[in-house]
DNA sequence: AAATAGAACATTGTCAACATTAAGTGTAAG
DNA sequence: CTTACACTTAATGTTGACAATGTTCTATTT
């Protein structure tokens, strides 16, 4: 556990809470008492039940008076629906980033990730894969320029985190997303709109079938 | 102010400071300290907290410490942001309860809606043509079915709904939207996803100019 | 043995007091 | 006259204690 904190002890605890969450230190589904978190972290009820309302509201917890603060497991209907909002805001994010007429230069860090990915995706090593993806998406959406999608996003993509890393190694090598990927910067940089949002639409789409599917085969437990 | 509380108070004091700022008895762009929000509320401040934390993940306030908490005011690039969040996740929503085989049963809200807004049109009554409105959106995005477009729509509209109040006697008279609705309907009702989408994304982005444009044109302070 | 009432317990909800910290204010030095 | 420093003040951050309340267990009755 990270040992020092400089900032307030509720941000603290939210970011505390949030490793422990995806570290799966604090399993999908378990249940956990105020006092016995706040102990964890060495705090006082206050700021924790603080941070878990925070947590709450992003859907990563699950308040249930004098039951326990539930870690929210996520189905595949859950997984879904998260995939179908990512696709709409991540699709109008690439549609206004091709609008935006960027530079090369600030496509810079798309086509790092990109170039990461096909690495990752050469040696083998689906972590270091999932991580550039990760980059690709966020950046992607940060182009995009809308501090609302940005925000949203990053939401949804936290309550499916442990999910996808859950399937990282069972899925088939991603190498149409690295096509993908491709296609929507080539849109994007030559200021294509629809053609980014219809590429990255397509890719989402294709990107939560597989995941669905594999989901309902592999039936994976504690999610 | 409401009198009885029967509810927890941090849940209460949610819903007060919703009403005080819709109302505008909390001015946007005013600040306010915790201990006068909690005398004002009949409240400690422990459950004032907490419900400002909840505002501020909902975008309504503005937690600056020392500062004070800003009631969040909304300018034209903000509604552009919510309006397009709105477009694409209620757009999808249309698509799906499309696809859903809903019955005309499950879809009478939507027609009376529809209706409700055709006799506050015809009698010139703004506020009860925008009750119905919000509710022909509410429902439209229920049908879809999705929680999390649900609440995000939720949490976006309002975000909005003042300035969306404030504009309500100086816009033109929302004939075409009525004429958009019945569109959205229709196409919901024989099924067709993918002209439901786009007849609702066209009836979304127009009044997305139409009202950025109002707001550009009457600089509404204090939005 | 099953059902119910009631007591005991555990947990959360709320509060007031205290600690901490940033902003503002006044003073003195340059 | 400006700047920097320390002091004052006001607001928030945090804590431990207490109140309210739902849950579980037990005893009693049928």
């Amino acid at each position: 556990m990270a040992e020092k904190r400089d900032k307030l002890s509720t941000a603290w605890a939210v970011d505390q809470l949030r490793t422990l969450i995806f570290d799966g230190d604090l399993a999908a589904g378990s249940d956990h008492l105020e006092g016995d978190l706040a102990q964890r972290l060495g705090l006082s009820r206050t700021p924790v039940r603080e941070a878990l309302l925070t947590l709450e509201t992003q859907g990563l917890v699950e308040i249930r008076p004098r039951k326990g603060v539930r870690i929210r497991p996520i189905s595949p209907q859950d997984m879904a629906e998260i995939y179908d909002v990512l696709t709409e805001l991540e699709s109008l994010a690439a549609y206004d980033a091709a609008r935006a007429g960027l530079d090369t230069n600030a496509l810079l860090p798309l086509v790092q990730a990109i170039a990461q990915m096909e690495t990752a995706l050469r040696n083998g090593s689906p972590l270091e894969w999932a991580k550039a993806d990760d980059e690709f998406h966020r950046e992607l959406v940060r182009l995009g320029g809308n501090s609302r999608v940005i925000d949203i996003v990053a939401v949804m993509s936290d309550q499916v985190r442990r999910a996808r890393l859950a399937t990282l190694y069972v899925r088939p090598a991603p190498t149409q997303s690295n096509v993908d990927h491709r296609g929507v910067y080539d849109a994007i940089a030559r200021g294509d709109g629809d053609g980014a949002r219809m590429l990255h639409r397509a890719h989402r789409l294709a990107a939560k079938d597989m995941l669905i599917e594999l989901l309902n085969r592999h039936p994976l437990q504690t999610l």
